[in-house]
RNA sequence: CGGGGAGUGGCGCAGUCUGGUAGCGCACCCGGCUGGGGGCCGGGCGGUCGCAGGUUCAAAUCCUGUCUCCCCGACCA
């Protein structure tokens, strides 16, 4: 349906009273999507066409690599889920059939695609292979929001590939990687790919594509040639003016000073002088430095931050936050540790220098020490668990941070998934080896909302074209049975027949109300057929992007070939 | 889960403090005018005031409970 007077493109002059995204606001204004509950969305039928632009873009790509599309269900028993230990992720939708049987709603499809894959495949002659499907995840998320950017429900291009090593996963992934590269250069979004951490899913490496936007909900680490999750960065961090380390430390009185900003500022030192003690409990570990498990001083600069999935990472291993109760009976009282003096293990963040005299927690209410020299006054394991800071360099280069939406990732998934589902085959050897596995996601609806939140102006959407609900809008003016209705039926007629996606607004509103509409919605050119150009032959054309007048329309005569010239130039 | 805010016609809001039988703009319907940037005039339709209970002669308004939605944080395999 492709006239304005029958499509339901629900327009709002305002947006929700609740929404704050730039994407949230105008999707809904521009009619695309409704929301039914938190987190759960409605695809109206022009968003419904955006939405399935994106997907059929992945298909092609994904298939271009040898993808093999298929389609799982959602509603799943729970037994697989329990066997790999994600029946406990409070995210995993729970229920149970009729009979009592446990069921979760899938929040991706490892479980099944593994199962069937397990059952399948014997030898190695079997593999290597790829999967995919777009399908429904449920996530009961904590706190969905911005719109369709986080959601309870969402469509989701997954793939899995399935290798008989580590070198067939690679080249795999290396496969995917490309596929990717070209699926988001076709959507037309500002983005890259960057670094992410592999979680608790393991996993010996993980790429995330991000489209830098301000309502995004991660943060990106930038500097020429590196780019990286802020999760995971590592950055030379700024110097700071250090003041040499006394003889031996000495002890300054400090009375209430608990925060790095009071001692900073009554000692009349930078932050950056002082270190900062952070005391974790970790469980048991393989990680030889904290082997034993325990109580763990973490040691960072006084102006930064312990990166709380860096330390994990670190550690190997769960971790909390000591307890007060826990901190005082092994080194000293809350507010006034440092790591000299006491036998609780020391890791220290590379970013403290090691020549510099520091400020430390003296282990004593309202004192401090002063000259503390790492090495010399407390032996310590160097670590890597700061976050970095815009003003941080990587190769000279100064790195920026700005915020960015995930809009898919790649994933080295290995024998995560066919180890515990028992997906194995015969190598040549006929010995049984485990299926190497790999994952790949994709959100079409977070690549909508980004390239509506990354190009909207005043108006409204003016996203790339191949995003765009119609290639093409008409503006008919004039009154019901006018010229101009006639002329842009005309027009629509052969612009259609002519291959292109054509709206064509023949409501009998004012002008005013059609071209408010026409640049909501954002479809990348607008023919507009009035009185003015039509005794010319021609209809006047404007550019979506930036609102650019086409210099003198297109003649209605051969519009076909004039709008399909004027395409090809279009973002 | 912690903190904050909000539920009144399709959308955006006022009314709540100080109880007295629901209102505004837009949208919508009818008629007319208008016809290049959300136009004008006239006449209309549409609301269990989130839900339940309580107080009262009387509740959108006061009290109790509950549900829903939004924002910030925690979380995010």
């Amino acid at each position: 349906m492709t006239r304005l007077s029958q499509l339901l493109l629900p327009t709002e002059r305002q947006p929700p009273a609740d929404a704050e995204a730039i994407s949230h606001k105008l999707m809904v204004r521009a009619g695309l999507v409704r929301q039914l509950g938190t987190g759960l969305w409605t695809w109206l039928p022009a968003g419904w066409r955006v939405h399935q632009k994106v997907v059929q873009i992945i298909r092609e790509e994904i298939d271009g690599v040898g993808g093999q599309e298929m389609l799982m269900p959602v509603l799943q028993p729970a037994d697989a889920w329990q066997r790999t230990g994600r029946y406990e992720i409070d995210e995993l939708f729970k229920l149970q059939d009729r009979k009592g049987a446990d069921m979760v709603l899938a929040m991706t499809h490892e479980e099944c695609v593994t199962t069937h894959v397990a059952q399948v495949v014997r030898s190695y002659r079997d593999l290597p292979f790829s999967l995919y499907h777009f399908q429904i995840k449920e996530r009961d998320e904590p706190r969905p929001r911005a719109g369709v950017l986080r959601t309870r429900e969402f469509i989701m291009k997954d793939a899995y590939t399935f290798d008989r090593d580590e070198a067939g996963l690679q080249a795999h992934y290396d496969a995917y990687a490309g596929a990717y590269d070209r699926i988001f250069d076709r959507t037309g979004l500002r983005w890259y790919s960057v670094e992410s951490d592999v979680g608790m899913m393991g996993g010996s490496g993980a790429h995330e594509y991000m489209a830098p936007c301000p309502a995004g909900e991660n943060e990106v680490a930038l500097a020429p040639g590196y780019a990286a999750n802020v999760e995971i960065a590592s950055a030379e961090p700024q110097p700071v003016r250090l003041p040499a380390p006394l003889a031996a430390p000495e002890s300054v009185h400090t009375p209430g000073a608990t925060t790095v900003e009071d001692v900073a500022r009554l000692l009349d030192v930078p932050a950056g002088g002082l270190l900062k003690a952070f005391p974790v409990v970790v469980d048991a570990s393989e990680d030889a430095r904290v082997a034993a498990g325990g109580l763990v001083l973490v040691v960072v600069r006084g102006d930064h931050r312990v990166n709380e999935i860096k330390l994990a990472n670190v550690l190997g291993a769960p971790w909390r936050p000591a307890r007060e109760d826990e901190i005082a009976a092994r080194i000293g009282p809350a507010g006034f540790i440092g790591p000299v003096g006491h036998d609780v293990p020391i890791l220290l963040d590379d970013a403290v220098a090691q020549d510099g005299g520091y400020i430390a927690g003296a282990n004593e209410t309202d004192h401090h020490l002063r000259g503390v020299r790492p090495g010399r006054d407390f032996a310590f394991e160097p670590v890597d668990v700061r976050t970095v800071q815009a003003g941080d360099t990587v190769g000279g280069a100064p790195i920026t941070i700005e915020p960015a939406i995930e809009v898919g990732n790649i994933f080295q998934l290995g024998t995560r998934y066919s180890a515990p589902l028992g997906a194995s085959y015969l190598d040549v050897n006929g010995k049984e080896q485990p299926i190497v596995m790999g994952s790949y996601g994709i959100g079409p609806a977070r690549i909508v909302a980004a390239a509506v939140e990354q190009f909207a102006d005043e108006q409204g959407i003016a996203g790339p074209r191949a995003l765009a609900p119609w290639d093409v809008e008409i503006v008919a003016l004039g009154k019901p049975g006018s010229d101009e209705l006639a002329a842009a039926e005309g027009l629509y007629r052969e612009l259609r027949s002519a291959g292109l996606e054509v709206l064509l607004d023949d409501r009998p509103l004012g002008p005013g109300s059609k071209f408010a509409d026409a640049e909501l919605l954002g479809c990348p050119l607008r023919l507009t057929v009035g009185r003015r150009s039509l005794q010319e032959g021609r209809a006047e054309a404007q550019l979506r992007r930036g609102l650019q007048d086409v210099e003198g329309g297109i003649p209605l005569d051969g519009a076909a070939e004039a709008v399909a010239e004027l395409w090809r130039t279009l973002p």
